[in-house]
DNA sequence: CGAAGGCGATCTGAACCCTC
DNA sequence: GAGGGTTCAGATCGCCTTCG
């Protein structure tokens, strides 16, 4: 099988970005900026950037944030550190800066996030009472070849592909199968599914397997067809900032019936 | 691929709140 | 009153767009 050139840059770009994610997560105590991990990169700030973005699908900052919150989670949940003490730890100088970023992206302050044992209620997928008018229909096959490994999978939809937030409507399935989002609003949304645990372990990656795609444009009283294929996450891919999900029994395709 | 300019996102630090 | 955490206004930084 021949290798065309697209694939060999491809590959450099994906090597590029992998090894100022492995920079990012092992100074993420430290004030990196993005001109330092272009330097590393031996790149002007401006071409990595746009690589970085190529790949990941989202900004250098926006990548390292997502990081520091991700760690910040697993700190909170698995020591007994002050929120000022991890705040410094991930990398905050301030611990205001910290909170309020925590607060918006998790739906928790860190102290409540803490004290929920990491479960917020910000997530919902059950489906609404009331239906938004012209709201569309988002279905479609979530695709994985270790599906015996994959365990409960949240599908959602988010204004941006770094999954954090309250998502614009979700699901939640036992397995990989069939999914259905009801009550889509229109808009310009990406298409997120990533493996949850209901218990957090410390120290263990907690969402192996990851599909992303979009931007997805959804008219109003649309039905659109999407399929996801399932694959590990990888290392440039950039970390799910969710609080656990509160969430029922998970069924195959909850919301289906209208 | 590099650079400039505009603008939104993020950070800092201080005031404020809450609990003990 | 002290310590830990949250909120907020202003400053700074980084991203996006456009152009060379």
């Amino acid at each position: 099988m021949g290798e065309n050139s697209d694939d060999r840059v491809g590959a450099e770009m994906r090597d590029v970005v992998g090894r100022a994610v492995e920079v990012m997560r092992e100074q993420l105590g430290h004030q990196l900026t993005v001109d330092d991990l272009a330097r590393s990169a031996m790149f002007s700030r401006f071409h990595f950037s746009r690589i970085f973005q190529r790949v990941t699908g989202v900004s250098p900052g926006r990548f390292l944030s997502a990081l520091r919150l991700h760690e910040a989670k697993r700190l909170l949940l698995a020591t007994s550190d002050s929120v000022t003490d991890i705040s410094y730890q991930v990398g905050y100088h301030s611990v205001g800066t910290f909170s309020a970023r925590f607060h918006s992206s998790v739906g928790l302050s860190p102290s409540a996030y803490r004290q929920a044992g990491g479960f917020t209620t910000m997530v919902s997928t059950e489906p609404r009472a009331r239906r938004r008018p012209g709201s569309a229909l988002v279905h479609g096959r979530l695709r994985s070849t270790e599906a015996d490994e994959t365990g409960v999978i949240f599908v959602g939809l988010f204004p941006e592909p770094v999954p954090q937030g309250q998502p614009v409507c979700g699901t939640i399935m036992a397995e990989p199968d069939h999914f259905l989002l009801t009550d889509v609003p229109s808009g310009t949304w990406y298409l997120v599914a990533s493996s949850v645990r209901t218990a957090y372990a410390a120290g263990t990656e907690p969402e192996p397997f990851v599909a992303v795609t979009g931007p997805v444009t959804v008219h109003p009283c649309a039905v659109l067809s999407v399929d996801l294929p399932l694959r590990r996450r990888r290392a440039v891919d950039p970390p799910l900032v969710l609080g656990r999900l509160t969430v029922p029994a998970p069924t195959p395709c909850y919301g289906a019936a209208s």
